[in-house]
RNA sequence: GGGAGCAUAGCUCAGCUGGUAGAGCACAUGCCUUACAAGCAUGGGGUCACAGGUUCGAGCCCUGUUGUUCCCACCA
């Protein structure tokens, strides 16, 4: 049953196809089954408004890559992926919308209405990350599909914020919070970011209140000064103990304010006062409490002076410094103006500069709760791969300070939190409540706000799976999951948060392993962004060589845990690899006639070899995966494929496959298709789609039914009974003649198609009479003589007129072509590669003199050093026969 | 101020527990060898940043230096 595949191969055309396939006989599936272990990988959930770019591709190609192993290794293997709510990114989408078609703000449909056109966004737009996920070949159960404000993750959401209200590790109160005046949300500590960005350093004179004089003070921030509550400098400070505990007169606002003394003042930096605005600095407020100074905010909630900012009250944040400092300029109260660096956090979406103030918020107390989630890694219930990650995770859970998770939004998990107007009490429950449960009044309303998107992604693992309810099947069964594969950048806003919700709320880490990954830049390192326009689709990528090659140049060329740069010409060299095994197939099956993928009872020497090497390569992928390897095991693949089975094997077999001896031709097909299919199976979880559609055209192995698909197959295991490492051995040395010998064909440019006769002198005349079919073919022998090698007869073959000779290891070869030499280049040649290899012998012999190498040394790696003496011993003896008959 | 990464061929990067330095691309030469020119064969190209140390043996382990990138941190 010969079959023709067509010459190149077509991902665009195939993918989706298979796509396809896999989907409606729902391969993806994740099955409850008792008699298997499950494996379990919890998708990031990407945002239900957002585009798939490059560093999802890597994301989920890396899971899928691992998910896909672990099937085939017969885990009960569940991949469950989800969309995330994303809160400001997606409200301001929305708003952007509604601006922009309709010229209304949010507030102009009132929260109800606004949230029903998020909804309908979701809706439209929700399923388009999962459509480019498919494209790459994300073998997730999208069935399970959840969402993080669908009811029984919100349910989650709720049951988690109450019962950590109940043990007070919720709780509300007044504090300097990092507040987003573009956004008008509060922030977590985890959502500015810092920059450095060039300033000033304002010394500005404050009069002393008893007319003595005045000091200074020096601040990066004049427009808080309203604010002002007093001016602090160090107890220790002898410029300044004399005025400890008198006041000054803040300029502007003619208030008098105390001068208190405060270890946090530096007494070298500025000048030593520091002015204090408790209200809009977080030291300032530590210090504040401390000297009982009172806090008054200057800044409305979208950065605008307020009421308390006097004459400057309605001003912009950025007119308010302007105007403050050209009014103590004006008044001769500006000391000096200094250029000053300093690092100020912006907002993580908008970059806007973030305003430190003080609100009301809701936190999570985290002392407790990071107590557990650290022993958890530092003790090894929950790795890093690779480990050092472990220390950024322990270095922030070690500092970390409470979570403020309120966010003045309205799409989100709203907080279950009602106040009532008659005594105050706040309400906090699982089921709205119709009264204010102390008092019973009916006058309660509820907090407007929304939780932190990261809130409910922090339950993602467990609140999947159907938690709270512990009873749960897929609970029970698949909790806790195994590996969570996300970017170094995601461990503070996601993973640690997961690893102490999941301590507390379920009482076990939510994976084992959390496998860490780096950015994807582009090809001259800088960050993939919009605002630069340097992003690279990839489902154009995808399109344009496959999503096989996309995948496979995101996990080759990079180790774990590294940023790498994303080439299109390594997609290109990607592609070149698909094809390489497509036509290799193509080659397979054109010469098939066999209809059974089955092992041949006997088999030759090239046979042995290259199920050896396959046999190996099983071996050390298997490892690899089993560590996280990835690339390195893409790695070993590849090789194998296209340079011991595709350069070697296939070229081996042509005589077989060819020839007369049909015995032999129907064992040849049956090697090729074996050694084929295994392989597919091992690059598989690489390049799910070729591999796919290539092994469902090839005859099928004992047990494989019609409608079976690869990406259900077993993994290949190492066997004992396919180690041959005699015949490995055995073919390393006719392929080392091979390759000397067109080496040297080549140096005198001399065509394949000029053949010519070759006398092989050697130790292993069996061996090389078993290869004597692969010299004709490989190295262009018109005949072959095998003579036995006796050391007397070194000389012999090159002192004949007209040969060429050439010497390996284990043979001396002579072609008859010697009237196209220039003698005295090939006497310099032999020269040089006498000198190379007796420098090399000369350094082993020094070797294995030292005592200290021979005793110390393991005992096999003194053995192959011994070995490999004797071979170049052996070699440079031949070398010098060979130099004194020219 | 703390912490981490990186420095290997012209370029981009691999190199697992120390044991003869690798890949892709690029370059050079020759091949349309009936699977593949998106290919085949052959070849050139490296003081593994620098200086010490440990070891029989170091690209790999230790110390320091230089350069570079990133993360964290409330110095006005």
């Amino acid at each position: 049953m010969k079959k023709e595949l067509p010459k190149v191969y077509e991902p665009q055309e195939a993918e989706g196809r298979i796509y396809k396939k896999w989907e409606e006989n729902g391969c993806f599936k994740g099955h409850r089954d008792p008699k298997k272990k499950p494996f379990t990988i919890v998708m990031p959930p990407p945002n239900v408004t957002g585009q798939l770019h490059m560093g999802h591709a890597m994301d989920d190609s890396l899971q899928d890559m691992l998910i896909r192993f672990k099937r085939m290794q017969g885990y009960a293997a569940l991949y469950l992926p989800g969309t995330d709510h994303a809160g400001i990114a997606t409200q301001v989408k929305v708003e952007e919308e509604l601006r922009e078609n309709e010229g209304l703000s949010r507030y102009d449909l009132g929260r109800e209405k606004f949230l029903e056109r998020v909804w309908d966004w979701k809706a439209k737009y929700g399923a388009r990350i999962v459509q480019q996920q498919k494209k790459l070949g994300i073998s997730a159960d999208w069935e399970r599909s959840r969402f993080t404000m669908d009811e029984g993750l919100s349910g989650a959401v709720r049951h988690v914020f109450v019962s950590l209200y109940e043990k007070n590790l919720i709780y509300k109160g007044s504090r300097i919070i990092n507040w987003c005046p573009h956004c008008v949300t509060a922030l977590s500590d985890a959502e500015v970011e810092y920059q450095d960005k060039p300033g000033h350093l304002w010394h500005m004179r404050y009069p002393l209140a008893d007319g003595s004089g005045y000091l200074v003070v020096a601040t990066t921030r004049p427009e808080t000064m309203m604010g002002d509550t007093g001016v602090a400098v160090n107890p220790n400070d002898e410029r300044y103990k004399h005025l400890i505990g008198k006041t000054c007169i803040l300029p502007l606002m003619d208030r008098e304010i105390p001068i208190v003394a405060d270890e946090y003042v530096e007494m070298d930096f500025g000048t030593g006062c520091v002015k204090m605005t408790p209200a809009h600095d977080p030291n300032d407020f530590e210090v504040g409490l401390r000297h009982n100074l009172d806090t008054i905010r200057v800044l409305d909630d979208n950065g605008v002076v307020n009421a308390n900012g006097g004459k400057y009250e309605g001003m912009d944040r950025y007119e308010a410094r302007k105007a403050v400092v050209a009014d103590l300029e004006a008044l001769g109260l500006m000391e000096k103006i200094e250029p000053y660096s300093h690092n100020v956090g912006t907002c993580y979406r908008c970059h806007s500069d973030v305003e430190p103030l003080i609100s009301a918020q809701w936190f999570v107390r985290m002392e407790p709760l990071a107590k557990e989630a650290l022993r958890v890694v530092n003790e090894g219930e929950t790795k890093f791969v690779p480990d050092r990650f472990a220390k950024t995770y322990t270095n922030w859970m070690e500092n970390v300070h409470d979570w403020c998770i309120s966010r003045q939004l309205w799409w989100g998990h709203q907080i279950p939190a009602w106040y009532c107007a008659d005594c105050g009490h706040v309400t906090v429950s699982r089921e709205d409540p119709d009264c204010c449960e102390k008092c019973g009044s009916k006058h309660i309303e509820r907090d407007p706000d929304v939780l932190d998107t990261w809130f409910s992604s922090a339950l993602w693992p467990f609140s999947t799976l159907g938690w709270p309810d512990e009873n749960s099947e897929d609970f029970k069964y698949y909790y806790p999951t195994d590996v969570l594969v996300t970017g170094y950048d995601i461990i503070f806003f996601w993973v640690a948060r997961m690893i102490f919700s999941a301590c507390e709320h379920t009482g076990k880490p939510p994976f084992h392993t959390v496998f860490i990954h780096g950015l994807v830049r582009d090809d001259k390192g800088r960050k993939m962004s919009k605002s630069l326009g340097n992003g690279i689709d990839p489902l154009e990528i995808a399109d344009k060589y496959g999503a096989d090659a996309l995948r496979f140049n995101l996990v080759t060329g990079n180790s774990p845990g590294n940023d790498m740069r994303f080439f299109t010409e390594r997609c290109e060299a990607m592609r070149n690899f698909a094809n390489k095994i497509w036509n290799a197939s193509r080659f397979v099956m054109m010469n098939l006639t066999i209809d059974k993928c089955t092992l041949p009872g006997k088999l030759e020497l090239e046979d042995k070899w290259i199920l050896s090497r396959l046999n190996r390569v099983i071996s050390e992928m298997t490892e690899n995966m089993g560590r996280y390897e990835l690339g390195v095991a893409a790695q070993k693949i590849y090789d194998f494929i296209w340079d011991d089975y595709c350069d070697w094997y296939i070229e081996l077999t042509k005589t077989r496959l060819q020839g007369e001896d049909a015995d032999s031709k129907v064992r040849a097909q049956q090697v090729l298709c074996w050694v084929l299919t295994e392989m597919l199976k091992l690059l598989h979880p690489f390049m799910p789609f070729i591999t796919e559609e290539i092994w469902q055209a090839l005859p099928r192995e004992e047990g494989v039914k019609e409608g079976d698909f690869l990406m259900l197959q077993r993994w290949p295991v190492a066997s004992d009974a396919m180690d041959f490492p005699e015949e490995e051995k055995a073919m390393e040395l006719i392929m080392d003649a091979i390759r000397a010998i067109r080496g040297r064909r080549s140096e005198m440019n001399v065509p394949p198609s000029k053949k010519a006769r070759l006398t092989v002198a050697t130790m292993e005349t069996e061996t090389f009479s078993l290869g004597v079919p692969f010299l004709k073919k490989l190295a262009y022998a018109s005949e072959v003589e095998i003579i036995p090698f006796s050391r007397a007869q070194t000389d012999v073959a090159a002192a004949q007129a007209g040969q060429v000779s050439i010497v390996t290891h284990a043979a001396q070869l002579s072609i008859p072509l010697g009237e196209l030499v220039d003698l005295e280049k090939e006497k310099q040649r032999v020269e040089k590669e006498l000198k190379k290899q007796s420098d090399e012998l000369a350094k082993l012999n020094t070797k294995l003199n030292n005592p200290g190498f021979v005793n110390k040394a393991p005992a096999h790696v003194v053995e192959a050093e011994k070995e490999r003496a004797v071979r170049l011993t052996e070699l440079v003896a031949k070398l010098e026969g060979q130099l004194k008959g020219m």
